[in-house]
DNA sequence: CGCTTTTGACCCGCGC
DNA sequence: GCGCGGGTCAAAAGCG
């Protein structure tokens, strides 16, 4: 390997050292000033959970680290090589660069301990979710009207709604704002009878949500979360994508520009709800509702309905695709097999344009890893939580999400009671994938990749996580 | 001046 | 047929 090689991966490293955003970049803000004190104390508050990660786990994350520290090791001693062969002017300079360079080194190292922590929290969370997937699976069943969530958080929903936490959440509205939560959820709807989906009024969606514990309980930790709704006439299916994500502001910037064109005042909700236009291309049919929750002010609902005819802000298209992959999973297990799924149609269908990096879909893997892992709640609402490592970094943070898309859907699917069962199996065979991290952030970042090798797919994952991390 | 927002009116589908 | 509610239109107002 060339020096120049070497710092080049210096560099991408010191990138991922600055993915976490929001809380958890402050915290290790926090963490660095505090020094080594706290940092000690830290580790051995998380040295349990060290403990229980796997040693093929540590090791791999002992070798990244290596790997991270070597190169800057290797650049220090060369700069301080190449020091010695200039001037006598500057090489009085050279301890004084030493030490910056080592305090340089030094603050990093602390940086990966704390990414260290996180991603073995993560894992941890990650591990205990796939047990109780395992267990809830057992109870699944398929009633008419399913809903599919899809978490990203670092505690899992299952696991909330297990110790009852969700009804007592729900109570108690004002103990959501200091739950530092990170997370994403999506959720898919489906209504077998089309009249329901028409008649459906936002609060009425809105009720049918709450009904759902799990996802009651994601919007309120101050997660992100979406729904789409698709009616199951298959001639013209039409997909309504909601976000629901915690947001001070009137909207929610999600990269693309909108004109309101009306605000009307719905029955039973006092707030008044904002329709608005895609105006980044003329004649764009997508359009979005904006909405206050009534029981959570802090959460704004926001409906996405139609297909951009536009590429999308680069803003705009990570979470488009997530959604794009929410939705699409509806139509994979429609399929019930994966054989089928390189005869769909085009994949981002939110836009048209989303899938352009990609010459082909992604495969149900990567679907199913997008996933993590799926389970039933009891309630006939299939609960697929994606949970790992990429949970430090979906961030969502309320009003930063990045959220677009939904769709019209000319496609032919169905849900059928089969297609839960594929989901399931498959999502949690995937997600036992130790590749679940990138194929994670290349769905997320609107590339479909799957059967990708780890280097382009760590590629895509700078590239969502430099995106996210862009400020608006 | 052009674009966006506001807001009352209108349209349409559904239930009774 | 009528009323209700959701969604959209379009003129007026606001804003940069």
């Amino acid at each position: 390997m060339s020096s120049e090689e070497k710092r080049e991966v210096r560099i991408m490293h010191i990138d991922l050292s600055m993915e976490p955003a929001g809380d958890e970049e402050r915290a290790l803000e926090v963490g660095r000033e505090d020094g080594d004190r706290q940092q000690e104390e830290k580790e051995k508050e998380e040295g349990e959970d060290k403990q229980e990660s796997s040693n093929h786990e540590k090791d791999e994350e002992e070798e990244k680290d290596q790997s991270r520290e070597k190169p800057i090791k290797d650049e220090v001693s060369s700069l301080a090589q190449d020091t010695v062969f200039l001037p006598s002017v500057t090489s009085a300079k050279m301890p004084l660069q030493l030490c910056m360079l080592q305090a340089e080194m030094n603050r990093m190292k602390e940086e990966n301990k704390q990414l260290r922590n996180v991603i073995d929290r993560t894992w941890k969370d990650y591990r205990e979710l796939q047990k109780q997937f395992a267990g809830i699976q057992q109870q699944d069943r398929y009633p008419k009207e399913r809903q599919v969530s899809i978490s990203l958080g670092e505690e899992s929903l299952l696991e909330r709604k297990k110790a009852g936490e969700s009804k007592e959440i729900k109570e108690q509205p004002s103990m959501v704002a200091d739950d530092k939560e990170l997370g994403l959820s999506l959720s898919l709807q489906t209504y077998s009878d089309p009249h329901e989906r028409e008649d459906a009024s936002f609060e009425e969606k809105g009720k049918r949500l709450r009904s759902c514990q799990p996802f009651d309980a994601k919007l309120q930790t101050g997660e992100l979360s979406m729904t789409t709704s698709q009616s199951i006439n298959p001639a013209n299916r039409k997909t309504r994508v909601s976000v629901r994500a915690r947001c001070q502001g009137p909207t929610m910037n999600d990269g693309c520009q909108w004109r309101k064109y009306g605000q009307k005042v719905a029955k039973g909700n006092p707030c008044p709800r904002a329709y608005y236009r895609c105006t980044v291309a003329p004649g764009c049919p997508v359009r979005k509702q904006v909405q206050r929750c009534l029981e959570d002010m802090s959460i704004l609902i926001t409906t996405y309905e139609g297909t951009h005819n536009h590429p999308l802000p680069v803003g705009a298209t990570a979470l488009a695709s997530t959604a794009t992959a929410a939705a699409n999973f509806t139509l994979l297990n429609e399929t019930n097999s994966s054989s089928s799924i390189p005869n769909h149609p085009p994949l981002s269908y939110l836009s048209p344009y989303l899938a352009s990096p990609s010459p082909r879909p992604p495969t149900s893997n990567s679907f199913a890893s997008f996933f993590g892992a799926a389970s039933s709640n009891g309630h006939g609402q299939q609960q697929l939580s994606l949970l790992g490592p990429m949970s430090p970094w979906a961030v969502c943070s309320s009003n930063s999400a990045i959220v677009s898309g939904s769709s019209w859907l000319p496609s032919k699917g169905i849900w059928n009671s089969e297609a839960g069962k594929y989901s399931a199996e498959k999502a949690s065979a995937i997600a036992a994938d130790p590749k679940l991290t990138v194929t994670v952030a290349a769905a997320i970042s609107g590339a479909t990749l799957a059967g990708k090798d780890a280097e382009s797919s760590s590629r895509v994952r700078n590239h969502w996580v430099l995106e996210t991390a862009s400020p608006h």
